[in-house]
DNA sequence: CTGAGACTGTCAACGGTTTGACAGTTGGCG
DNA sequence: CGCCAACTGTCAAACCGTTGACAGTCTCAG
């Protein structure tokens, strides 16, 4: 059991930065939590700091306005890791957490997570630049939103999913599993906007889909038609 | 001279974790950068890597795409640091920087600012904190745009900057220098959208404006109204 | 104090998105 | 193997914000 959470810790480029030592010792103070499809991980407002690993499956990250509206923000795979509020602790959730597939967490309690840290002091950069990395992302998108028409926001978030998804891959075909309402979702759109930007997409070759999935074919190819259509 | 950098940095929340030996070891190796209005400071692109600190006046950080579109995202005050990429050298910054108003910049060269935070590993989890809040800034902004209509985007912000303006502020009135086309580029919008917007929340007394200002008298009061407009 | 440049108010026409509605399709579960 | 629930395609009407244009107002430098 230690050993599969030592795994899972392992996977998680925040924690890559720390010596195996330090990850064996934080090991038996996680805890795992097998989740299903569909099921609410944290609600937005929480306090409680924890840091959380993807260990299997997918997660949603997103929140709800008071008219049911949702927006989601991104979508996480096996080895990420989230919980803002590991490093202001005391700090709300600022979005929620819900499984997108069946899987597992592996929690870290706020407080081993940062007295770890205090022990192995060599691990902060690292942690400063994955930290700082986030905020570039979250920026980018925001520059993407004001910036850009509906194709172009489409089109740039698949790719950062894509990349979010294996950061280091090469230059193959990436498939989602999101419905045309996921995907509105996450851009603030509407299904029906989004069917058609998406059919625009399709007719140039950049994508393909089917029955709630989405693909990629050449993540190189739909990055250059983007560029050249704003700069 | 070494003891107005000194002021400057004492001044600033990120740098507050350190001792104030640590600040004086690195006020020499800073660097004053005096600028006049609308000067351009940084380039989106560049990949040095520095920590700049506002010494006085207003920064705007920002960006702006191929068609000449601006996109503005905040306004920094005396106080406020920037320059994301001294915890991931080697990344391009992702947004420009430009003088609102004539002022003045303190540069911490990036790497003789991570040798400190090396020499004084206790001031890292302060650090970690200041950058998270970055982070909870630009996901709330992300949401409110996605969440939100205009009227509410607009006020949000608005009382976003009133914060940045000053974090421990009481209840009092808050005084922006903005022109209805800043608020335009801040919000994705144009300077007739953002009339409407404006002229709408004056008439409910939530804010007023006159020549290039615009003034929020009762924060909370705002607050309260965006609140209870969408929950 | 006065002129030029910057900022602002306002209007109509246009266009892209959402809203709402409904039938067609898919896939999984019993 | 067949049904049900989830997902998808498509359409027209309504809406909201933008585009473009112009006259009025304010500020500040000379």
């Amino acid at each position: 059991m230690v050993d599969h959470v030592l795994d899972v810790l392992k996977s998680c480029s925040l924690l890559s930065g720390l010596p195996e030592q330090a990850l064996r010792e934080v090991a038996p103070l996680a805890r795992v939590r097998p989740f299903r499809a569909n099921e609410v991980l944290y609600q937005r407002g929480e306090v409680q700091s924890a840091l959380s690993v993807v260990g299997a499956g997918n997660v949603r990250i997103g929140s709800t306005n008071a008219e049911g509206r949702e927006i989601m923000l991104t979508l996480f795979e096996p080895g990420a890791w989230f919980g803002d509020t590991v490093f202001s602790p005391g700090m709300p959730r600022v979005f929620g957490a819900t499984a997108h597939t069946d899987g597992e967490l592996v929690e870290v309690p706020g407080q081993d997570y940062r007295a770890l840290l205090a022990r192995y002091p060599e691990a902060y950069p690292r942690t400063l630049d994955m930290l700082s990395r986030r905020l570039w992302s979250a920026i980018s998108i925001i520059e993407d939103n004001a910036l850009r028409d509906m194709p172009g926001r489409v089109g740039r978030r698949l790719l950062f999913l894509a990349h979010m998804h294996d950061p280091q891959r090469g230059p193959g075909p990436v498939t989602f599993k999101l419905t045309r309402e996921h995907i509105a979702n996450m851009m603030g759109m509407t299904r029906q906007g989004v069917h058609g930007v998406l059919k625009a997409l399709e007719q140039r070759g950049l994508i393909r889909f089917s029955y709630g999935r989405i693909t990629v074919p050449d993540p190189d190819a739909l990055k250059a038609y983007l560029d050249e259509r704003t700069g």
